[in-house]
DNA sequence: GTGGTTGCAAAAAGTTTGCAGGCTC
DNA sequence: GAGCCTGCAAACTTTTTGCAACCAC
């Protein structure tokens, strides 16, 4: 699977106007290196053992400013905290990225999904829902 | 759109050996109202006019308790926190629902998504990420 | 009456912030 | 050298836990 490698990364932080620091690179590298997807916490862990002065409150800093800029992404559809929901049908979501609303939208309405039988991870699949991110009729309409 | 009525969340709490309590039903009747996913913290400030004697700690555990039993949904594909990735490209995710570990999968390899342009709720669509939860290889193994 | 459930308060877990010192450019 | 960035510590937010009192069955 594709990911970039060090020199875009530095290309794309001097783009952006990011300086170029030790703590930028080691976090990068071990995002790039590691498979799946760490936490902060995790990631500062493993890093640690290369950077022992390293903070985790710089993981976080470093690490949503990286997001920011879409140097990096960040897995967290649903923003902050845990959410619930009494519809226990099967449907998928509508979030908007700004007001983090989110609202259903009907599995009906996302036809022809084909979710392959082998994802070539030997992951045994028991559901799955697909999350559409963009902008809300209210939103849309506030600048 | 669906969702499942007092009597049937009765149903199901009695088929799991939960009691019925005013909080219980409450939250359910909140959740079922609602346009949205509320977070806990929503609905207990919500809840907390009809039944001001209750509290957040109930509304966490009544949460994760009628979630537990599929009663409701709970909507955090990505469990407790925030993950970070460095693939930027455009890819959706294995989530294993027993380790929590998290797997991408190309995007090439979901195809034919028809998401519809109108979506039904004036929604603009920025993009969008398929979510498919599961077991791991390791997972499956392990009982 | 029994056991499950609640409310309270305290603790834990995760994340953000302010600031002085240090590093990149 | 200027300004961005880091590390530290403290604060804050979200969630969990322990326990005595209470309520559904």
């Amino acid at each position: 699977m594709y990911s970039q490698n060090l020199s875009t990364f530095i290309a794309q932080c001097k783009k952006n106007g990011l300086n170029i620091t030790a703590p930028r690179i080691t976090i990068f590298k071990y995002l790039q290196t590691i498979k799946g997807h760490p936490s902060a916490e995790e990631i500062y862990k493993a890093i640690k053992r290369e950077n022992p002065s390293i903070s985790l409150a710089t993981v976080y800093k470093t690490l949503e400013l990286l997001a920011e800029y879409n140097v990096i992404k960040k897995v967290t559809p649903l923003h902050d905290l845990a959410r619930y929901d009494a519809n226990n049908e099967q449907h998928h979501h509508l979030v908007c990225i700004r007001c983090k609303k989110i609202e259903d939208i009907g599995a009906e309405k996302i036809y022809n999904i084909d979710i392959p039988p082998d994802t070539g991870h030997n992951f045994k699949i028991l559901n799955y829902q697909v999350y559409i991110n963009g902008l809300c009729e209210v939103c849309q309409k506030t600048p």
